[in-house]
DNA sequence: GCAAATTAATGATTTATTCAAG
DNA sequence: CTTGAATAAATCATTAATTTGC
């Protein structure tokens, strides 16, 4: 898991010692890191029920989350990916344990301190949730404007997605 | 999970019942249907070594292609994404062909009409073509241009994507 | 108490699979 | 059946926690 070749990045241990508050602006960062208003709204939203918002739902929180802290749209767009993922990742497992401590009479493999379980493919505790087909809808950018008069698809879900707490959907 | 009524899909299966032509706004169709010159000029690239263009060569694609006829970003690199995928699963399967052939004893499963061949996971026949770790970079809007100096780190595939027929190396 | 070494989280990319239009 | 479109899974890579030796 750890291979180092110990490469002290950039802008790394600057705090600490400094209790500076500067917010190491300028580029720096490679990759985006969420501050904690920001995951609350990512949060709040995801409870609400948003899975896999499109581009103008993305654009809109993008807009939101840019209040604290820089932010680009791909990075919302894969944090619902990973969040939703990881999601249903610990959800699988915390299945089978359950299923395993119900029933501790089968499960044949998957020696829970190996790496994971991966015995078949997928679809191993898959049909207890996502029962709906597909749902299509992507977020890319649909920002090119030239001439095509194509209809940017949103208003379908963009009633239910306030942004302001309003309370369920 | 998905406890969300979503955007009921808009365009996909709408004109079903109602075989009024209408609601398809102005730019008919739904799909790319890439022209003959634009799959020629696709392929060549692609024979051309280019594998996961990045955003800045997604554009010059988009607008080059776009002289014959309506295109978008996201046809460019899911045309990529998809001869890749399907070039690769072709040849997966000629050679699992092929060691059936030369050693006609073994071959125990993965009959050739069920749906595929989805035994173990992956990692099959991998090990012939991709040596190269992973090359990063993506195709998101990177368009956003505001103050920050992020360095656009295209660079890497660059040098070989022409665009235009030179002789190539 | 601290910084290097390790581990755990998680952001970012790529790949595999699936859906559906033509 | 072919293939564009979309999503989910796997994987890589980097940053934050945490541990460990001094």
């Amino acid at each position: 898991m750890s291979a180092l070749p110990d490469h002290f990045s950039r802008a790394r241990n600057a705090s600490k010692l400094l209790n500076c508050t500067v917010q190491v602006p300028t580029a720096g960062t490679t990759r985006w890191n969420p501050s904690p208003e920001q995951i609350k709204v990512l949060e709040m939203l995801y409870r609400g029920g948003m899975r896999t918002p499109n581009s103008v739902q993305i654009e809109r929180i993008t807009e939101e989350l840019g209040k604290y802290g820089r932010i680009e749209g791909k990075n919302v767009f894969y944090w619902f990916q990973n969040h939703k993922a990881r999601e249903r990742q610990k959800q699988k497992r915390a299945a089978l344990l359950t299923l395993s401590t119900l029933d501790s009479s089968s499960l044949p493999a998957a020696a829970p301190g190996t790496k994971e379980g991966p015995e078949k493919k997928k679809e191993e505790t898959e049909g207890l949730t996502t029962s709906c087909k597909r749902r299509c809808k992507a977020a890319w950018g649909d920002h090119h404007g030239d001439d095509a008069a194509d209809c940017t698809d949103d208003v379908t879900t963009l009633e239910l997605f306030p942004l302001r707490p309003q309370g369920k959907a």
